[in-house]
Formats: C-alpha cells, structure tokens, sequence
DNA sequence: TTGTATGCGTTATCAT
DNA sequence: ATGATAACGCATACAA
C-alpha cells in the first residue's frame, strides 16, 4: 500500500494541498466546514506528517537536543543528570518536539557536535548542560548559530540559561550551620571551574564572613562532583578537625558522609552535614541529609521553554532563568529529637 | 550566505551530483582521482549532507529511537538505566547515528509512540526496555512494522532482544548462598508480570529445590524494583526469620540493606545477602554488596547492533543475544576476613 | 478563503 | 565511470 501522504488527505477531503497543510498546521483562514471535512479525514486514516518533509520544507525539524558532557562513565549515572533528562523529556513531550540526546566525551566528540547535530540541521536547538563557564563548545556553537540554552552558568550573556539560586543557596547553608553554633565550619566544593561550583563557594564564603565568622582556607577541599572524590577529599579536610561542612552536591555529601562513618564521627553530634540538591538519594541517606533544595526537573522544562522561545526569534535578548532553592532540614544537621522540640 | 549543498560542492569539484552523491557515501565506482577531488572540496569546506533531505530522499533517517517506560518519576534515576543509556548512546555514535529518547508513562504517551515515532517516519527503528513480557506496545508496534529490539524477556518469539542470562544468574546466587551453609534461605523477587522477575524467580527456586532445599513460600516476598519497595518487603520477611537474602536488584538491595539496619541485624553474619547487576551503588554500599554481575552497558551497545541489523532486513530471523553473568562477592554474604582466607 | 506552483537537498534510476 | 532527471512529502509565497 503506498503511504499515506497530505496528497492523498486533500484529495479524500477534496480540497488542495495547501488547505489541508493548513489545517493540519492549525493555521487560520479556513472554512470550519472545511477545517472538519479535513479534519475528519485525517482522524479516519491517521495521518501524521513525514517529519523529514516537514523539515525539509518547513526549515524546522521540532527536535531539541540535549547535551550532556561526559566527565566519567559515572557521571550519568548522578541522579542530578536523572532529573533533568526526565524534566527535558516531558517538556518535549508535552509541546509536541522530540527529544535527542548526545553523551559526549570532550575529546574526539566534541567536534562531532557542532558538525554532526548542526548543519545536519538535524535539531532545530540544544540544551547543554555539565560544562564550565568558558566552554569553547559554547562559543563554536554560537559561532554556528545554533540556538542555545544552557543549564548552569556561562560567562557569555548573550546566552540563555537556567539555573538554580546557587548564591542564595550557598547563603542558605552558611546561615543554618551557623545557626546550629558550629565553630569550624568546612566545605567540599565542586571543581572551580564549574560555574556552580564558583558562585556557590563565593556565596558561603561571604556569608560566613559577614556573620564575623570567616571561612577558614584550611577547611577548604575540592572534589569534582563524585562521591568518591568528595570521600577522598573529605577524608583530608577531617585531618583538620571541622564540626560542619557544606557539600556542594548531595551525591558528594555522600562520599562526606561515607568518610565520616569511617573515621567514627557522628552524624549530626561530632560534624553537621549540609548537601545541596535534595534529589532522592538525600532522603535516603542515613542519616538524612539536610539540604538546599533546588527544582532540577524544572529547570529542564525551562530549558525546553526557554529554548523554544530562542528558536522563534533568536535576535531576542538572552533570558536568564533562575530558580529558587531552599533549605531542607533533616538529620545530618539536627538531630530528630531538637526537631521534634521546634516543630 | 547560501547554505552549502552537495550541489555546490559537486561544482567546486567539477562533477555532477550524483558522482559526489557516491563519494560522500562511500560508493564505490568512482575514479581515485576524482574520489579525492570531491573529498578534498569537502574538507575544504567542511560540508555535511542535511538530515532531512537525505531521510527523504533515502527512506532512512539514521536516527534510532531508545523507548523506556516510565513506572514512576524515579524508575529513571535507576542506574540501569542510566548504564543502558549509556552503551546505547556509545553505539549510536560509534555507529553514526543520532538518538532519540523515550520516556513515556503507561497512559498518554502510549498512543504517542506509534504515532508521532513511526508513521513520521522519524525515527528507522526502536530499541525498547521496560516493558513486560506480553505488553500489548509491543504488538502494536511490530504490527505497525517498526523494527524493534528489546532489551528484556518478551514473549513473542520473532522479536529480536537482548538480554542477560537470568537463568544462570539467578543460580549463581542460589549455589552462592548454599555454599556459605544458609539454612532459611529468602528473597525479595521483582514483580512477576516482568520477565527477568519471573526467570530469575524460576531460576532461584530450582536451584535451591536440586540442593535438596527447596524455597520456602513464606520466605518470598515481591516488590517493584525500587529501593523503597524492597525495604517494606524486606521487613515483612525479616519476621520470618530469614538467614540469607536474594534480592532480584542491587537498588532492591540498598532498600533491604536498610530494613536490615533498622531491624539491628548484621550483614552477612545475621543475614547474607545478594543483589543483582553489578552497577556502582553496589560497591558503595556498606558493606559492600555480594551480587550477580550483568553487563548492562554491553547491552545497550548490543541492542543497538541488533536494531541495526533488523532495520537492513526486516525478514531476517529474529536474533537473542544473551549476556553472561557472574557471581561478585563481597562483604554483604562474606566477612572480609573469610575472603582473605580463600584468597 | 482557497488553489497553484515552486523549492527544500538529497538519493536513486536510468541513460550514456 | 559519470551525468541527467525524477522522485521523496511537505510548506509557503503568490495568484485567484
């Protein structure tokens, strides 16, 4: 049987092709007698446009992509990357676009992206995400003309982005653990390279400095954002003798709290603990990590929408989208029982 | 400037398009000499085809669709499928072609897939994990003519899949068990309408019945492959005084582990237990978990090759790839000091 | 409001 | 071995 063209559509509506493109494109100017004899035909025979046709034709391929930079194997596997899949994938579902998602190492990849996904005209725009402020891939893809949304921070401000209240978030933490009365207060910080990582150690460091208690350089360590490097880390900043320390991502909290069983500290009473994310694995930890709560999912349907909205006029200035966190009190700060008392 | 087309370049080099047509495809037929000007022109200008035009023009869009269902909002944070993601993400670009991902839950999306994926003609084929053995998807989309891989036990026999060896696992866990002298030997299975659930279950049971010590029903307890789910189950069975666990996931593990905590029992000394895949958290877990290694990553990698297999000829026979799996052991089922003996 | 005609960039079939 | 030409299925500027 041959396939079921816009063609054959118009013909069983008796109409031309174009008026039945336009129906199926939910333009106006259509007769609604018209519209529903079109309309009719198509839910009897099912008609979906050829999308490469469509692509062709129409300049648009209505699909995104979505980047993601490979650090290690593992990275996807962080439960942060679970959640902003999972946000961007609704939100292509939801407004009819399809969602392509490119793993990529920094290495031989990198060019494969530019080339590959861009003049193939194959996605329409990207979504990246997990790279650093200054990222050349940024600058080749803007060069391009891409349209781009990025999720983080860049130092470029002509590019849109989403991102969490880092600073008020790294704020957050630094109040509540001082708050609790803790005198030396340590971090594990992500790799300073990232914009997060950067804004959110600013942030707690000026907070605690403006509370007359300044950060203290030696309570400082830095991981990349992996548990096992944040219980390595951890394991040296302990050598100092810290009774709070704020993690920057809860799988690094983790890897924290991990260092901490293992050195025989007690988890609120020896150290307080604060991660940043609150995703499931924060709950699930033992004990329960108090943490700065941010909307990650949200972000990736903001990412979508933001994206979008650059595809239809990409001369528009760049929105910068940010997004609130909040503190998330449980055990690895204050035990249950004070809980309990202010409840 | 005008977009670069194989027109244009088929003038900058001096021959017709259909000459650099088979060049850029790597057609043979073509003289070396005019072979290298074409590709020269290319380098030189850094042309790619346009993906659409080509999908139109060719019938195939090199874009391979990845399908997972989505039971609930955390199913994806599963670091299964994170690694399957990530074999099936590592095989499309090894072999050139884009992905697009899938998330759907039962309901909505389900008439989406059919639709909006396979009459557009977006996507050449799907690979799909997730399902149940006899899901009606299924049938609608070998119906529809989509060819398809599952990653997973399904029941119709002329689709191809990939899977592990449950079978052989799961006994792998039952002799492992056993050995270590387990008398009130349980289980925390998946649910049974999954395949992998009910082959591992089979698997599990038989083995312990050839030891002469068969499964008691009271000591089986089913839940979804969540943590959470398994920690409910977990403690129900605990009541029946179990001295050695399987769990039919390491994520089911982590949950068990917990119920175990909570219940002051010690691992393995109390209660010996087992978990399935292999994947990170594993190892991370305290103590570090006994289980049935599977190659998950190599999976995803397989799946893709069967796809694209069964895309060049549909008719084929359906192949099943089945992964090996191996026992891990570690400290969840054997005291470090046991395995410094035996070494 | 509707129809006509053209172009989108490639692959593939046929001659040559 | 190479070139001309017809699809591929749709959108859209333009004409009616």
């Amino acid at each position: 049987m041959a396939r079921l063209t816009l063609e054959r559509v118009a013909e069983l509506a008796g109409v031309s092709r174009s008026t039945a493109s336009r129906v199926i494109n939910g333009q106006d100017g259509v007769r609604p007698e018209i519209r529903k004899r079109v309309l009719d035909v198509v839910e009897l025979t099912g008609f979906v446009p050829h999308a490469a046709a469509r692509t062709l034709a129409g300049q648009r391929s209505r699909i995104l992509g979505l980047a993601i930079r490979q650090t290690t194997a593992q990275v996807f596997s962080d439960p942060y990357f679970a959640a902003l899949v999972q946000g961007v994938s609704r939100a292509c579902n939801d407004r009819d676009q399809t969602l392509s998602l490119f793993l990529f190492e920094s290495t031989h990849d990198h060019d494969l992206l530019p080339s590959r996904l861009l003049r193939t005209k194959l996605v329409d725009g990207l979504v990246i995400t997990a790279t650093y402020a200054d990222d050349p891939l940024l600058w080749q893809l803007t060069e391009a003309g891409v349209p781009l949304v990025v999720v983080g921070e860049v130092s470029n401000p002509d590019i849109p982005t989403v991102d969490a209240d880092n600073h008020g978030g790294a704020a957050l933490a630094a109040e509540h653990l001082l708050s609790l009365g803790r005198q030396r207060i340590g971090t594990v910080t992500g790799p300073m390279r990232s914009g997060a990582a950067a804004t959110r150690f600013r942030a707690f460091e000026r907070a605690l400095a403006a509370a007359g208690q300044p950060l203290q350089p030696d309570l400082v360590v830095e991981a990349d954002f992996t548990d096992d490097a944040a219980h390595d880390a951890a394991k040296r900043l302990l050598a100092r003798g810290p009774d709070a320390i704020f993690a920057f991502s809860d799988r690094m909290a983790l890897g924290v709290l991990r260092a901490l069983g293992e050195a025989g500290l007690s988890v609120p009473d020896d150290v307080a603990l604060v991660g940043f994310d609150d995703l499931p694995p924060a709950r699930l930890a033992r004990p329960p990590l108090t943490t700065i709560r941010q909307e990650v999912e949200q972000a990736g349907t903001e990412a979508v929408a933001l994206l979008l909205e650059r595809i239809q006029d990409p001369s528009a200035p760049a929105r910068r989208v940010e997004l609130p966190t909040s503190l998330v009190v449980r055990e690895s700060s204050v035990p249950r029982r004070a809980q309990e008392v202010s409840a």
